[in-house]
DNA sequence: ATTGCTTGGTAGGCATACCTAATAATAGTA
DNA sequence: TACTATTATTAGGTATGCCTACCAAGCAAT
């Protein structure tokens, strides 16, 4: 195998190294080692450590003692990644409401963490947010909802909806419940009868999954574990 | 200074490695280095090694040759880490509509990039769309809105609000603008009038920083910075 | 008890990403 | 031009977090 350039995902740190440029070339005109180690808060060794690699991998142009610029691809990712902590900085600010410094540092570390389809996909949520009218009152009563839940704190009855139905997968763990009815396919309904859980009967949920899923229940003293998908189509009655 | 225990914060790592001790002593009953090897795709001696350093915090309970337990602080701490875990994979799945798989790898690492309060703002914010019947609906709308930008993939007339009242952050870098009203504080509007931004003046946006902010315009042949804040309360009209 | 597989640990190495201290280059100023 | 302050690089060190190769303990079947 013949030397080449290296094409693996660029690291967190090497990210925002080209961050930083990008930023220091469009305020200043020109990018020095002293500027982006100022930039971004480190020594200046780490800054000729890191443009040595960056420049390995042609994204950086970089001769000892002369301005650092970028190469077009190392243009074309820096301004991917700033986009990025864009939309994730308005994110937080717009529809999360946050204060914009603390939006600012959260932005830029999640920026690296993000799939290419989930930076898009957010993108799209904070225009639709922006964009929708109908949406865009949402954030006020989102407001509302923030200055309910923060200063009660605790859990309060979050749990049971006004909604009046109640399903399987709104039990806590120890309590038991009378089942009302099973929606969903028949051939599900079926299977679940032939285990067990029909109208009228009464199971107890031992303990749900870490992700909620499944759900592990006590139906005529024997244990199952449900879906989550299946619980949800399970209408049920608390009992105490 | 005396040896004390480390309170500095978690590395992701190690965050990762108290989730899977956790998720395995759920699951399994015990935790075991094998398992935990295997969970998370790394190699036994990279557990030993890691268990150690978590031991050394107090975190696990571990004596070589022995299963891994985790201590109260660990425990809590493995808790705090997974409901931050469960709450974004929900977001991305309920909210932004993702695939779970997918949701779930971007979840589990950024999971270790947000503060506490972002988590738990982002965690209201799922709440709120899960039980705000007004806001169900929007899953639906922006269902909607994604199908519509994915096939098409230009950016479309995404700029001008249907509003009526354009405001300078809107104008993009090129054109150029008339006044119409500058709102805000009477001083602000002094200042900005001392530099030549007044009623009816026609302005150039030179360029935008990369956060929108601030905003450079030429007035009256001269250069000058405007702030975000500013500019968004400056109503122009736009000119060709 | 002996054997042999699985599990767990140690030793040693590599890559990244930082640091400080010392040295070299450059630029500004007398 | 010579001196000086600033800027940049090199050298060498630390901390993580991973790896492979090898060694040791545990356990089950013979
Ligand atoms: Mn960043
Ligand atoms: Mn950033
Ligand atoms: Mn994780
Ligand atoms: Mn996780």
């Amino acid at each position: 195998m013949t030397k080449q350039i290296c094409r693996k995902k660029l690291s967190a740190s090497q990210e925002d190294y080209l961050e930083a440029i990008w930023m220091l070339i469009w305020k200043e005109g020109v990018a020095r080692v002293r500027d982006i180690a100022d930039w971004l808060g480190v020594s200046m060794p780490s800054v000729s450590g890191a443009l040595k690699a960056l420049a390995q991998r042609k994204l950086v142009e970089y001769s000892p003692h002369k301005y650092v610029s970028l190469s077009d691809r190392g243009m074309e990712l820096a301004e991917k990644i700033l986009a990025r902590h864009k939309m994730l900085r308005k994110f937080l600010t717009d529809v999360l409401n946050l204060d914009e410094q603390l939006a600012d540092g959260n932005a830029c570390r999640i920026e690296h963490a993000v799939d290419e389809i989930v930076s898009q996909r957010l993108g799209y949520f904070v225009e639709f947010v922006a964009q929708n009218a109908g949406a865009s009152q949402l954030a006020e009563e989102f407001k509302g909802f923030c200055r309910q839940q923060d200063p009660a704190k605790g859990d309060g009855p979050s749990g049971a909806k006004e909604n009046g139905s109640l399903t399987l997968a709104e039990i806590k763990p120890g309590q038991k419940a009378k089942i009302v009815s099973i929606n969903g396919s028949a051939a599900r309904s079926q299977r679940l009868a032939k285990a067990g859980v029909r109208r009228d009967c009464v199971v107890r949920v031992i303990r749900m999954a870490p992700l909620g899923d499944p759900i592990e229940i006590e139906v005529d003293g024997s244990k199952l574990a449900v879906r989550k998908a299946e619980a949800i189509d399970i209408e049920v009655e608390k009992l105490e």
